[in-house]
DNA sequence: CCATCTGGGAAAGTACGGTTCTCCTCATTG
DNA sequence: CAATGAGGAGAACCGTACTTTCCCAGATGG
């Protein structure tokens, strides 16, 4: 938690120009800090994308991004902090950001429904080793700190239940449940089903993008209104 | 795996007089063993429900059975090992007889489905220590050995398929997707949401097992055919 | 009844990786 | 320039799964 906050941050009842001196003296500082902790971060991209895993070692990092173990404790208070931080990071700047991008794109809030669940899968299922270490990742945060998991998942959860809430305002849908519980089902469905396509991906008969979006789509009653509206 | 294979089993292609001799021979030496390994399995569960959780370590199993290290190592190739036993013999000795046994008291074949549904979870989502400690063990599973997590797993949803394929010959559901396929989505759904429930049980917007089938039932797409069945 | 062999108990030892500590350098600032 | 404090290098520490060694009791075979 603690390593999530950029070092250097002031209380907010502090007088403006106290504030800005210290900001002031404080901004080289912060500066250094902050690229020090991209470093960090950066360093166990890279680890992670060569090793398709989370098993490299603290020393690994530390040597990779040119610090000391000592810099790598002071901001994070362990390494699983730091694969948190990772993950929040890809999440946020990654994830979720392109999933928006590909919903807006449609202009029925059904198909943007859709996108989301395909862009979903294809992005976290692919085989590039970054994506398949955070999906495994994904895995031992759920068990070890679900809070943390959760707390980096909900803005992509937001991001459907706004997409729902459309689909359902603009009565494309007919779902009994409400929109946050059902993207919080779908969301479950279409996570499992990537689990279980990356870690046996052997298996006979795992589940496809369309047969996911079928059983996803179905709970939401899709009500065939687009001659309706074409024809208003 | 090899510790899943109780010492003592012999090849098919022996002679029966063969077999029996020797297994005469061993008898006793086979009895102790199993015992011996009960003792590892017993003491390994009672530690999860004590601690509701998996973080005993391999000397407090020792001790609690009354054995030595080396044995537990002669037994089990790992601690892990030792976990998948453990969670492999739960559920085919207690999970799935009792799912089973749900459903072959529900005489319509859609109702037997729902009986599973609420049942596993009902079961897995129940706050007894151990139950919850196996679910999350069954999460770090699904990280380290998703094989054998889709082993243990498999009894029990071959069950739900037999009693989809059931409830799609007697067309009480008319689902565009197979029996197999749905099987494992609903299986995927459920267990999901148990995990939600059980990590983050403080959450507002959480899923309730109505909602659950609800969700899980629609893709099914549900016939009503009580009243016709019943006329004709 | 004795020799031998084997399974298994007790417990010290190893490996390894995360975490901490100590020492030291060097840039900043008054 | 002297004081101060951040931070680099890496040795040390520690917990824990795992290994190994030693040895004995009891079965087996002559």
């Amino acid at each position: 938690m603690a390593a999530l906050t950029v070092p250097g941050g002031l209380p907010d009842d502090v007088p403006e120009w106290k504030r800005q001196t210290v900001d002031r003296s404080l901004q080289k500082a912060r500066l250094r800090a902050q690229q020090r902790l991209q470093g960090f971060v950066d360093a166990a991209i890279e680890l992670m994308t060569e090793q398709a895993g989370t098993d490299f070692t603290v020393q690994e990092i530390v040597d990779r991004s040119r610090m000391s173990t000592r810099s790598f404790y002071s901001f994070f208070e362990s390494k699983e902090n730091l694969l948190v931080a990772v993950y929040e990071t890809v999440v946020a700047s990654q994830v979720v950001p392109r999933l928006r991008a590909l919903c807006a794109a449609q202009s029925d809030p059904l198909d943007a429904v859709r996108a989301y669940v395909y862009g979903l899968q294809e992005m976290t299922a692919s085989n590039r080793p970054a994506a398949r270490a955070l999906t495994t990742f994904s895995l031992r945060l759920a068990e070890t700190r679900p809070e943390s998991l959760e707390r980096a998942v909900r803005p992509q959860i937001e991001l459907l239940t706004e997409l729902l809430a459309v689909a359902a305002a603009a009565e494309r849908t007919d779902s009994p449940l409400g929109a946050a519980q059902n993207a919080r089902l779908i969301h479950n469905c279409v996570i499992a089903a990537v689990h279980a396509q990356i870690l046996t991906p052997n298996l006979g008969d795992s589940v496809t993008a369309e047969e996911l979006w079928i059983f996803c789509a179905q709970p939401l009653r899709v009500t065939e209104t687009r001659e309706v509206s074409a024809s208003v």
